[in-house]
DNA sequence: AGCAGGTATGTCGTGGCACGATATATATCA
DNA sequence: TGATATATATCGTGCCACGACATACCTGCT
């Protein structure tokens, strides 16, 4: 829009794209081989982040940028895969709390672990492109 | 698998990905609206960052982590876009060069100007979270 | 030269995932 | 209590990358 974009630019960005891409096809190739759709993994991984309490399927939307709808979908195949629950809080019925099971919390710990090895092995590269721009 | 990954992990972690859906949302609805799938920008890109000699089917598929033939279709609707032209170099007549067109590169560079702009917005956020695993 | 095997790209049919449109259940409020 | 809003779910659709296979071309060996 503003100032002009030169070669090094594009070589930077389009650098930066790979890197990414490479980041994700890491995390789905974990996540595949753990048993989880790449989908599947960070809904186990937003609801860990929010806490004990467990996540609406709403606020789990949120967090994914996908329609509640679509979310419905994907907390349908956690709980048919034995890694949530499902439940309805008595204060508003209908709402659903979704809580990870045992199996999804030991899946993701594994799973979490490796990734912050990744992405701290990644780090100097993209904070390295990061500079560039 | 090593060391253990509390709370404070889990949440740096789900952060990340939470950040990076958002980059990607902005990407996507930029490509959209400049009237590109967001893997026709991602092409473009990769293409415009190789050079002016242009880049082979092949080379675009490594760039993009996809499959030869899955490229091979993305660039046949890269021409029927008229955002790239396809040419056999005499040297080895079962390659594909692929080169942009004029279109392409004007859309490119006001989508790569946005682009280093909202890079540079998240640049401190995303340095922040990488620090902190 | 000619053929066997390799390489670069292309075609066709399929599946998974998110979506739009719509439905259901529950809550809130005039 | 009825009207409207909210939270989630269902159903059918479309898109994109893939696997399996096909085609064109090249290269080395004999």
């Amino acid at each position: 829009m503003t100032d002009e974009i030169g070669d090094e630019d594009y070589r930077t960005l389009a650098e930066f794209r790979f890197e990414l891409r490479r980041f994700q096809r890491f995390s789905e190739q974990a996540a595949r081989s753990a048993g989880l759709t790449p989908q599947q993994h960070q809904a186990l991984l937003a609801v860990r982040a929010a806490g004990d309490a467990g996540m609406l399927v709403g606020d789990l939307a949120d967090r994914l940028l996908l329609q509640p709808h679509s979310t419905s979908e994907l907390v349908r195949r956690l709980v048919e895969h034995n890694l949530a629950t499902r439940e309805h809080p008595d204060a508003d019925r209908r709402q659903v709390r979704i809580a990870l099971t045992e199996k999804a919390r030991r899946v993701l710990a594994s799973l979490s672990s490796s990734h912050r090895s990744e992405l701290r092995r990644l780090r100097p590269l993209l904070k390295g492109m990061l500079e560039a721009l």
